[in-house]
DNA sequence: CGCGGCCTTGAGCAATCTCAAATCAGGTGG
DNA sequence: CCACCTGATTTGAGATTGCTCAAGGCCGCG
């Protein structure tokens, strides 16, 4: 069903750089929690593919994808340093997963984790917990996108991006791994909102762009009250 | 679509329960499983509020919701009968849930679940499904929500819904427990734009409305090309 | 029969998209 | 070191989708 809409093809032939394809399915014989690295746009798991392997992202970013058939593409997710990628997938995977910057991982062997999940119950407890998140995160998502303004969905996104940077502890500096464009197929605006709306930020002196990909939020409150009101979620468990 | 779901416990027949206030918190010592009846507009559980329980929809329809302050809200889910809701919280709920019909229920304990999960392999293996599948509709819907035309996304939402009908064959005839404010609070449209959809679609001869909640897929071909290449999920495991 | 909730329909408007072009940044080869 | 090329970003202008506001219709219920 999924297979005969979407375009589905091996990891390997979605890759446009030579040499450095299929990450995901290269090497089956890895221990568990082997360190690798992904270049800049490399595809670790395609929509459909068998599930292999699940990721722990280390540094770098990478963008959790759905395709439309006529191009169109939602991000489903961005995952960041400390996230925990892939373990949804059932046989196959439900989306693909494509590294916005070099990225490095953690690779677990999705088999394995499979055959832990029944024999270990504190391995299952740490499962559901991260698909438990992965829920939660979705729907917060859904909330903060379908029914705001560009402006308030860049708002919350930078403050989410803020919260979530692991080692950066005032959490007024945002780096961006990503381009404008995965941006707006995350946020559901167009390339070029993103880029007025930071644009328009900036000029209010709510931002500063130190550069592209690296904002500083000099008017928090702002940002806040732009937000409407959804706040952040606690943690759970 | 859905295939094995949880079964925490046989599904006990038990006294009609209760009158017709405070569902979710009324009754801390009830048995695991124990078959609830809930009005249409009641809430099961409140965002924020402590995880007591959760709940298999066996009739009727129930809503997620969340609210952001100023009034509006997004519906993240629509939960219809074979559907559990309520595993993904942990201490608290992170999203609201309230029945859109009068709508039957079997409740467990989410206590014992939480219990059960880690002593039990097999119970932690069925609510990780169940986690895993809710982290991908919640994705499908992103994908589908964020990218699409109001048509496209009535037009998606009528064939999953006629998908999901459990005790509906023919697949060609969709009932709508739910108003076309919630509907329009799912997809992220204006309630008008539903109607407005709903109404044009009437005069292509795409569906026909039996009543204000019925509805009959007349060119279900149509409806397929509108959805613009997202095909529905096939299971998961 | 009147009331209150939904639902539908209409008209104008605003936010955002699309198309197009200019600018900028990074990498490459001379 | 510089010119050049490619891709990303920014900016502008017009088109368009879907929203808001407003009114009217339908239906169940007291």
């Amino acid at each position: 069903m999924l297979q005969s809409r979407i375009e589905v093809r091996p990891s390997r032939q979605l890759s446009p750089v030579a040499g450095h394809q299929s990450f995901a399915a290269e090497n089956a014989a890895v221990a568990m929690g082997s360190r690798v690295t992904i270049p800049a746009g490399q595809t670790l798991f395609a929509d459909g593919e068998a599930a292999k392997y699940c990721y722990k992202i280390l540094s770098g970013g990478v963008r959790i994808v759905k395709l439309i058939s006529d191009g169109r593409r939602q991000i489903c997710e961005f995952a960041l340093p400390g996230d925990t990628i892939g373990l949804e997938a059932g046989l196959t995977h439900d989306c693909s997963a494509e590294a916005v910057a070099d990225t490095q991982v953690l690779r677990y062997s999705h088999a394995e984790v499979e055959a832990k999940l029944t024999h270990d119950p504190a391995t299952a407890v740490k499962v559901c917990r991260i698909l438990a998140r992965n829920v939660e995160a979705a729907r917060r998502r859904s909330a903060y996108i379908c029914r705001m303004t560009a402006e308030e969905k860049i708002a919350s996104f930078l403050l989410d991006l803020a919260d979530r940077d692991e080692d950066d502890e005032d959490n007024d500096h945002v780096c961006l791994p990503m381009s404008r464009s995965d941006i707006g197929d995350y946020l559901g605006l167009a390339t070029e909102t993103v880029s007025r709306v930071l644009t328009r930020l900036r000029a209010r002196k709510v931002i500063a762009l130190i550069d592209t990909r690296d904002i500083k939020l000099l008017d928090r409150d702002a940002l806040e009250d732009m937000r409407g009101g959804l706040a952040a979620s606690s943690e759970i468990h």
